[in-house]
RNA sequence: GGGAGAGUUCCCGAGUGGCCAAAGGGGGCAGACUGUAAAUCUGUUGCUUGUCAGCUUCGGUGGUUCGAAUCCGCCCUCUCCCA
């Protein structure tokens, strides 16, 4: 375990993940000098988490090693409301069902980051308080502390007061506001961390302490991921990219960070992985080409942390093969395909449709056209090619498509 | 509660009876150039189909019409003004 000597804020703050504090240096203070316990919010509104919750996960497992203890606090109850914060449409309902699924498997992942035993982090379900909540009551013993003047002033609220704001969304930063005032009674938790958006919520919970209870305690967010162009990483033309592995298999997730952009290697080093800073500097003198291998330790590091060692290097040495030399092929996508299946042949658009390569035959015959697909690396440009078991050599097919979507098809008996 | 508007393909947004599978932009995909980068240029971007063509789509639903994204009724949602 880290010692209290080390102090995690200068870590956090070195590594560039401190957006805003409310009090920066009391909390650099409590944090080198005490146990703290502290916690940060997910809402499951999917059934997965996703890259931006992966930070929020890294910066509590940092936090954790340095002998903090984190809560993690599941929104059981505020996921039923929605957090209008930084979105700019009316969020969707969750059923109550939808909503316990995905808590479930929300556990199972940031298990891999924070370690739960012996009571070293606690995870909680704020559904457990909100969902009994008596509405006068509420009103009367929480509700009285909110200024809507004030409320309506917050930045978080901006976009949205054009573009409209239901009521029950405009509640969202009072039931954030209770759970950290819950926390700070029931496990006295006395620090909330989040993603830059929660500031508004954040602070919320921050003042309710205050004139609730006459005490001081502090808040501090984290700087989204970002890409270089300001666009929110960890999307994809799929879609998010997800922890689950079901979701987004590990290749994919290590490819996703083997292509990221030069501008943002090092800062996703610093945020993503545990390497030292120092190791970090070093990288970043890296220029051109060989910042290939700075995209690779980054895959490498990150696959690592959410898959496990050996799924990291699986799909290390699967991409290796594919895109250059060495490596084995074994862990690259594929699909499987029988004897039966494959009978006398089988059209190259069709096998593509089974490969899950392409949505449509109509995209099939685009990608054909603008030769985009190729077949053991030879380039197809009929698009009524009948693929036999002539094509297979040790039973294994290799498709391209594009440059970089790789995927193999395995004849079975 | 009263009044005025709006809902279009992944997103923004044009389209006000046939020439609309629907302009333009963004994004995506592919090609060229590269470093599995960025930028740039080119092509492409509903489904089925070798071509012709057919099919499904413009909030929902029911009409009018030879023919509707476009007109009419009802419903849902959102925005604005008044209370």
């Amino acid at each position: 375990m880290g010692k209290l000597s080390r102090n995690v804020f200068d870590v956090l703050k070195e590594r560039g993940f401190i957006a805003q504090t409310t009090n920066e240096e009391k909390i650099r203070e409590i944090l080198g000098s005490q146990k703290v316990t502290f916690y940060t919010g997910f809402d499951p509104t999917a059934d997965s988490l996703h890259v931006g919750h992966f930070l929020q996960l890294i910066v509590m497992s940092h936090m954790q090693k340095a002998g903090h203890r984190p809560i993690v606090l599941l929104g059981g109850g505020t996921a039923m409301v929605g957090d209008p914060s930084g979105k700019t449409d009316m969020r969707k309902m969750l059923t109550h069902e939808e909503i316990t699924h995905n808590a479930e498997q929300f556990k199972k992942q940031m298990s891999k980051l924070i370690d739960f035993s012996d009571g070293k982090a606690i995870m909680v379900n704020n559904g457990d308080w909100l969902l009994e909540l008596k509405y006068i009551e509420f009103l009367r013993d929480i509700g009285v502390h909110f200024s809507v003047n004030r409320m309506l002033t917050a930045e978080c609220f901006k976009s949205r007061l054009e573009r409209g704001l239901s009521f029950i969304e405009f509640n969202y930063m009072l039931m954030q506001s209770y759970d950290y005032l819950k926390l700070f009674q029931d496990y006295n938790c006395v620090l909330e961390l989040g993603g830059d958006d929660q500031w508004s919520n954040i602070l919320g919970g921050v003042d309710l302490i205050r004139r609730v209870k006459g005490e001081e305690v502090y808040g501090m967010t984290f700087c989204l991921l970002t890409t270089s162009e300001g666009k929110k990483m960890g999307k994809t033309e799929k879609g998010a990219v997800w922890l689950d592995p079901e979701k987004t298999s590990p290749y994919e997730f290590y490819q996703y960070w083997r292509n990221i952009h030069d501008a943002d290697v090092i800062k996703c080093l610093k945020l993503l992985t545990f390497l030292p800073m120092e190791e970090i500097e070093k990288l970043s003198q890296y220029k051109d080409e060989k910042i290939n291998e700075v995209k690779e330790i980054l895959a490498y590091e990150v696959t690592k942390i959410v898959h496990g060692e050996e799924e990291a290097q699986k799909a290390q040495q699967a991409a290796r093969a594919l895109f250059a030399k060495g490596g084995d092929f074994d862990h690259a996508p594929s699909t499987e395909i029988s004897r039966s299946e494959l009978g006398d042949g089988i059209g190259i658009l069709d096998l593509l449709m089974l490969a899950g390569l392409i949505p449509s035959k109509g995209e099939g015959r685009r990608l054909i056209k603008q030769g985009g697909i190729y077949i053991n690396g030879e380039r197809v440009d009929d698009q009524n090619l009948m693929i036999t078991s002539q094509d297979f050599t040790e039973n294994h097919l290799l498709i391209r498509k594009g440059k970089k979507v790789y995927h193999r098809v395995i004849l079975s008996k």
